[in-house]
DNA sequence: GTGAAATCCGAAAGCGTTTTCGGTTGACTC
DNA sequence: GAGTCAACCGAAAACGCTTTCGGATTTCAC
């Protein structure tokens, strides 16, 4: 309804010029108080909203950071995706930017609309999700200039800004939880190791163990695809090797999922012969039978907190290697991670030191 | 590197204005073939990539379209929206519009946001999705003049723009694939009315029973929260009828989830002495035990018509009426709806026909 | 060969901001 | 009371594109 307020109407209305109302919109030193004052109530009453283009080009800011999508592969990252971005836009909603979604079919294309971005620069800096420990597109976004952050960590990250999740952490402490439970055969399904967290999880999984010196055989380390199929192909080969674990520590909860599937195949319970533990803490994980316990990172406040990172590098030139943030995830208990029982595994080998 | 190349670049190595060259770019009718070709070689070799600030704020149109996300409430609704979006944003890459996420916390901030478009019209248009029967959002969005299309229908949406499923033929489908496997004893679980899909499914529901002269209880008509514990509770009245049914059409997976978590408990096994479906399709069906069968919409390719739909109007001034698609939702055959079991349920009363 | 109609292109005026630069006050110093 | 220095504000030039308007050619019919 009706033209929008523009700069002019204040403008007019007050007896100022332009510019003074501009600066004082935006808090320039060498306007008085009072005009301020008085600028910004004609604009509260005229409800005036800056033509967002006619400021960007001016300003040659675009005040529009970009999230790329994940290309869609692994499973069930959707809920994952929701709630990051909608912490990101609601961060970047408080200083009026907005948030652009990119996605790209293909790595390749990915990269190409990166090369474009830096040339049109038409979005002032990329949020990007689900590193590879060897990430192309860390290098590239640096030779191009385009300010990032990355959810995730990389073998490249060592100079750029990230926030993660102490992936080792949250496995060792996945692992000790197991190991106060009573268990000492315990297993791991790891994730490909191209996803450098799969290196960082199989790690602290290690760590927890060699801490207790408990020596577990080379085929407790599974690697699975980051599938329901993967989890429970891997759980199988874990079921089959000559004395099977009492207890998994898995990459994801996907993983999990498919390693309960092993489990009931082989007329086991997840929880009672084999516990399990998956990583993601997603609420579906509350709905199966038994209820799958799991690790939890908290995503939405990870979303705002990446936006406010990358807003700083943008705006303020903070530094990306000082923005390098590590968040601990918590145990979220349900029920198939318990003590371990006295039946199983049921044929003991003499190297069983239980 | 270095400055990107602008629109007199190219008008002076060719020695053209630039008005003819960005008319030759934008393909108007009174340049010559000949030169529209020389310019766009030129374009291409020197890699343009346009202002779009400036040529925003020139044309007026912003060329921008806005997602807005649901609020969160409802359960896993991430892996839907990821699908949608990324459907969305793909249509739009390719005439170069942007796809810009909305996050409001709230329904009234939702409203608010969309007086702000309205005012600043940096956004051309909104894709809206979770429509309830009675949504403020269409009344105001027409008032403000924001063209827009729906993800499903809504009571006001007769002259609106929408793409939706058919939900009362998914239903109708659903309950007459459950009639053919030799079930009588049909319920349903629905959501709460206010939801418009909840309606259409429900009456898709009962027009299977009708046509095939089936009566039912009143009692099998039941209502839950979208969630988990919604179906679980659902279900659990539904087991306590006096004759329960033998088969569950669920208006959601996770209802359905929920419904089976309720079988379990009192010792049923889904698929078994109570079939069940789901709607939604949801991947994670497929790794429960047992597998959940359910109905599916394509995601995806609804996001990409969403967006196809909302340019045609933004651009070409096509009418919204003239823009409501149906689509039809196929059965995901899993591992919960077989024929009946003889011997369920237990004690048959007299009313019993079968 | 003349007039009219097409065809093609350039000049220039926007679009609504930001930001530089300079100018006008008034206060303050000695 | 002349000079200095802040403190404020306005004029005007960007920012890079679109689009209207009109001018210069050429084409065509008669």
């Amino acid at each position: 309804m009706g033209e929008p307020t523009r700069l002019k109407a204040i403008a007019e209305r007050l007896n100022l010029s332009e510019s003074t109302v501009s600066r004082a919109l935006n808090d320039y030193q060498d306007i008085s108080a009072h005009t301020k004052l008085i600028v910004r109530n004609m604009a509260k009453q005229l409800d005036y909203q800056p033509n967002i283009h006619a400021k960007r080009l001016a300003s040659g800011k675009s005040e529009t950071i970009g999230y790329v999508m994940p290309i869609q592969e692994a499973q069930v990252t959707g809920q994952f995706i929701h709630e990051l971005m909608a912490g990101i836009a609601k961060a970047l909603a408080k200083y009026g930017w907005d948030l652009c979604v990119i996605a790209p079919q293909t790595t390749e294309e990915e990269l190409t609309i990166f090369k474009k971005i830096a040339r049109t620069r038409h979005i002032s800096g990329l949020v990007i999700t689900r590193t590879f420990s060897d990430d192309p597109r860390f290098q590239l976004l640096q030779e191009l200039e385009i300010p990032f952050v990355s959810h995730g960590r990389s073998q490249e990250s060592r100079k750029t800004a990230w926030l993660d999740v102490d992936n080792e952490l949250a496995f060792f402490d996945m692992t000790n939880h197991l190991i106060e439970l009573g268990h000492k055969r315990i297993a791991h399904i790891g994730g490909p190791l191209h996803y450098n967290f799969a290196y960082q999880r199989r790690n602290g999984w290690q760590r927890a163990l060699k801490t207790h010196g408990i020596k577990v055989p080379k085929t407790y380390a599974e690697t699975a695809e980051l599938t329901f199929d993967g989890g429970c192909h891997a759980m199988q080969r874990l079921l089959e090797v000559e004395s099977p674990p009492t207890a998994v520590c898995c990459v994801s909860d996907v993983v999990a999922i498919g390693a309960m599937q092993a489990l009931r195949k082989n007329g086991l319970r997840p929880g009672r012969e084999v516990s399990l533990i998956g990583y993601d803490g997603l609420e579906l994980g509350a709905w199966l039978d038994p209820p799958l316990t799991s690790m939890r990172q908290p995503l939405q406040s990870a979303g705002e907190k990446l936006a406010q990172i990358l807003m700083k590098i943008v705006e303020r030139g903070s530094l990306p290697s000082d923005n390098q943030e590590l968040v601990r995830a918590s145990l979220v208990q349900r029920e198939t991670a318990n003590a371990p029982i006295s039946s199983w595994p049921p044929n003991r080998t003499k190297a069983d030191n239980q």
